[in-house]
DNA sequence: AAATTTATTTTACGCGCGCAAAATTATAAT
DNA sequence: ATTATAATTTTGCGCGCGTAAAATAAATTT
């Protein structure tokens, strides 16, 4: 591959017989050269293995191949997997995503999308967290660059979002709930971290009274991010308690789901649809682990590839158009009803 | 903050009164300029909100301030969890870490490396795969680059490794559960990904010939990461089909552990060490979800902690040195033992 | 206080490339 | 074939900074 040493485009556009801003126009866009010089200089790639220097390159350049893609947390397994999604379809796409977590903290945020400015990013794909979000910053970044968000809107910021539809997925569990037993209540955060919380809780009201039930909502203490184990302590206090009203119970999320069958396991109590079960329990996520807890979690799966992929092509739509969208785009994708053996 | 608007480091370097090479020194390192310079320029920092361009700065310079951090897979909570920790003890240093996942593929972590190489990192954290690591593309990061492994060694590749003595956690493991109950038998993966199984497979073997016992060894088949369907799958098997001459059981990692309690789970079979339980089983990692599993999964906890800072350190100690290690440095850590109610 | 050494700042230059405008070539229309 | 038009390539310039060497200032020694 690389038989000798190239110092910079210069020697390498010398090299392939072709002048090196036309070398330039290449690495940026292979099809914007003719077919006869693209093949002349494919040729000398072959033989030289030459890269062009990333920092001269985006010195510059008006705008960059890099798009910055912040998540909340990537400890979370379900910013994990849309992260990962996401990653591999700006890369296919030709750009360079950086991936940055929040660790859990709005500051963080707000640092990361500070530094993401001085990498001068394309566009910005951000997951905030939403009403903790630090909205100055985040204004301020959907002024000086192409913003989408996903997976947690904030009012009109952003050029566009992509999501998931919370009041159909909360919908389609409660109506699934209703038919096949008791009615459910709500499980959730006092004061949540999760950007989707609110809607899902308002989803959950809603619904009910469609479907003329009475709504019941309990929430757990606690503060952060480890939400099984709020879901663990509040929720196993509540069981053991005899403080709901039915014997089914849907959680806000698969995290706060499976700290609640741990600590059912742990009251010994039947948790499940079948004959002489005392609960039932559902999610919401389908959490890459909620086919594993016992007994496997029912709960709504989220349209992680459809999400990702939207965001990421919403994006690129307003990049290309190179202006400001003249209406935001809202986008929600259906949840899906996951049957397992909980509830 | 930022009053007007500044272009370049000559502009600010103006507005503060000091040449533009000297303001470059500063942001270098602060403590390089003169106490009187360095006050100057930072009243003048307070005022105008400048931040040098970062492709600029790195253009022409030797090594950056970037550390690359390539881990096997983000989805994996072990590593994103490490990888959280690496990540900030080097924002810490000063340093900018630049995080890669290699989405559980080697041929990605190959070209990861590669792409870090256009970035000139000062250092490069990697977690290998091991066996199934690109070697050249590995070794050619070590001639290029200050590279440290950790979690998985690689021979001699690195100039440093940092991990868990998996002979020392595994022994604590198989101590404990021959001085509690019936010797545990071992239960992996046929060819495992996790590039440790080997160690912990030789360890196991030599714990119980130390303890006098006979190994008994399962291996489940199987490809890639995912480890808890393979652990729910082949694990099931197993049970169901009273293969295991033994009632303990010692995985070879928490994701295995898990997919198995879920497959004795839905066969009804009690697992812990009280009465009537019908088999133990124990994992390793200290896996986050570890807690919350049914039952509660007696483990070995890794110190994430210790194992990313010595990295982190064992790094920029090199980069201070600015030379090769006269000898290549070794540092396990020990794991801990968690009890908890599945073994 | 002068001479020497050391620390700091400035001068001068170039890194590797993007980009606008000019020059050239290919393609289409007459 | 000639002109007009479009597509492509080349010329020329400068981006924002790092860095070696020269110039200066400060600290130390005599």
């Amino acid at each position: 591959m690389s038989y000798s040493k190239i110092r910079n485009m210069e020697e390498f556009a010398e090299l392939s017989g072709i002048s090196r801003p036309t070398v330039s126009k290449y690495f940026n866009d292979p099809d914007s050269v003719r077919a006869s010089t693209r093949a002349k200089i494919e040729v000398a790639l072959k033989k030289h293995d030459y890269h062009p220097n990333v920092f001269a390159m985006n010195q510059n350049r008006r705008t960059t191949k890099n798009i910055g893609v912040v998540v909340p947390n990537l400890a979370d397994p379900f910013f994990s997997e849309i992260g990962r999604r996401v990653e591999l379809a700006c890369i296919e796409a030709g750009y360079s995503p950086i991936l940055l977590s929040s660790h859990g903290s709005p500051e963080m945020e707000r640092d990361n999308l500070n530094s993401l400015r001085s990498l001068k990013p394309a566009g910005i794909l951000l997951a905030p967290f939403g009403r903790m979000s630090d909205e100055t910053s985040v204004k301020s970044i959907d002024e000086d660059f192409p913003l989408v968000l996903f997976d947690a809107n904030m009012g009109d910021i952003g050029q566009a979002f992509v999501g998931t539809d919370n009041a159909q997925s909360v919908n389609l569990m409660v109506e699934y709930l209703c038919r096949s037993g008791e009615p459910p209540c709500f499980f959730e955060m006092k004061s949540p971290t999760n950007p989707n919380a609110n809607k899902r809780h308002q989803a959950y009201i809603e619904s009910m009274e469609r479907h003329g039930q009475a709504p019941y909502i309990f929430q757990a203490d606690g503060e952060g991010w480890n939400f099984e184990e709020i879901g663990s302590a509040e929720g196993g206090r509540l069981l053991s308690s005899g403080a709901f009203n039915t014997n089914t119970i849907l959680c806000s999320n698969d995290r706060l789901a499976i700290g609640m069958l741990s600590a059912a396991y742990g009251l010994e109590l039947g948790v499940g649809h079948g004959e002489g079960c005392d609960f039932r329990i559902a999610g919401h996520d389908d959490h890459p682990f909620a086919r594993f807890t016992c007994p496997s979690l029912t709960t709504i799966a989220q349209d992680y590839e459809a999400i990702a992929n939207h965001a990421v092509s919403a994006l690129f739509g307003i990049l290309e158009n190179d202006e400001r969208l003249t209406e935001r785009a809202e986008t929600t994708f259906d949840g899906r009803l996951v049957m397992r053996d909980s509830a």
